[in-house]
DNA sequence: ACCGGTACCTAGCGTTACGTTGTACCGGTA
DNA sequence: TACCGGTACAACGTAACGCTAGGTACCGGT
């Protein structure tokens, strides 16, 4: 159904994801239930899994093999350089949206105050008086 | 180029265009217009005009045709109830994840500070016991 | 012997933003 | 007149991402 929420992770996921690795050093299971914990409980444990392949490739993480007593060895992801200088340009961008964003809600609080007809003044007056309706 | 800008659009993009129209009711093109004057420059004409075809199919927008001097006639939107819906809903989702995310960014700004246990934080424990070597 | 929890991986699908191209109308300039 | 640029809309294919829905492997408890 694309949940609003799916979208709106697109593009968040990973930063959230290299942010928790900043954080300390961890595997894909862990990570999943540390999100699953923390609110996204409709998380599915393959878009983890997917994401960390595509951090990994991308040279963000480096890698552990860590044998553990139950089931199959876990990949220990780590933060590296490259990964921190991403996750520096993923504050940033989330800086300007969050702003303008914020910036929408501010403005939309502003117009529900007033009843008068304030606006006169628009940026694009085009002014179409013609309402010939077709 | 799929910056990070691009990914983290998507979801919020619709959001941020029924809040422009939540404003006052506008056409495609002064859309576009108007988010490249607010900071997103390198936004394509095309990628709104989509937009807009989906928010009025799904219903979250009523549609007037307004000739004009210059070019085709204006295809104005004006958001209605489903909309006004739609748009709290993407509020609900934008703070939700936000404040996820600004908890993260706190939490990341903590523990530069001091090794002082802030909190357990994680109900989870999946911890590491392996320290005892298999 | 079976089920459930741990821990990993993969293939295909739907949605979204981008890049590009095309249409149509108008005014100004050569 | 002929061309160019700005206004305004639309359609096509592509890339990226998260989700669904599976699968493998190991282990302990009923």
């Amino acid at each position: 159904m694309a949940s609003q929420m799916t979208e709106m992770l697109k593009g968040t996921l990973e930063g959230i994801v290299l942010a928790i690795l900043e954080a300390r050093p961890a595997y894909g299971y862990e990570i999943t239930a540390q999100l699953r914990d923390e609110g996204f409980a409709d998380l599915a444990e393959g878009t983890v899994y997917a994401l960390l392949v595509r951090i990994e490739q991308r040279g963000f993480v480096d890698v552990t093999k860590v044998p553990s007593e139950k089931g199959p060895p876990r990949k220990v992801y780590t933060l590296n350089a490259a990964g921190r200088a991403q996750l520096d340009e993923f504050w940033a961008t989330w800086a300007f949206l969050a702003g303008r964003i914020e910036h929408l809600r501010a403005a939309r609080t502003d117009s529900t105050t007033s009843t008068t007809g304030t606006d006169s003044g628009s940026t694009h007056r085009t002014t179409d008086s013609t309402e010939g309706d077709d």
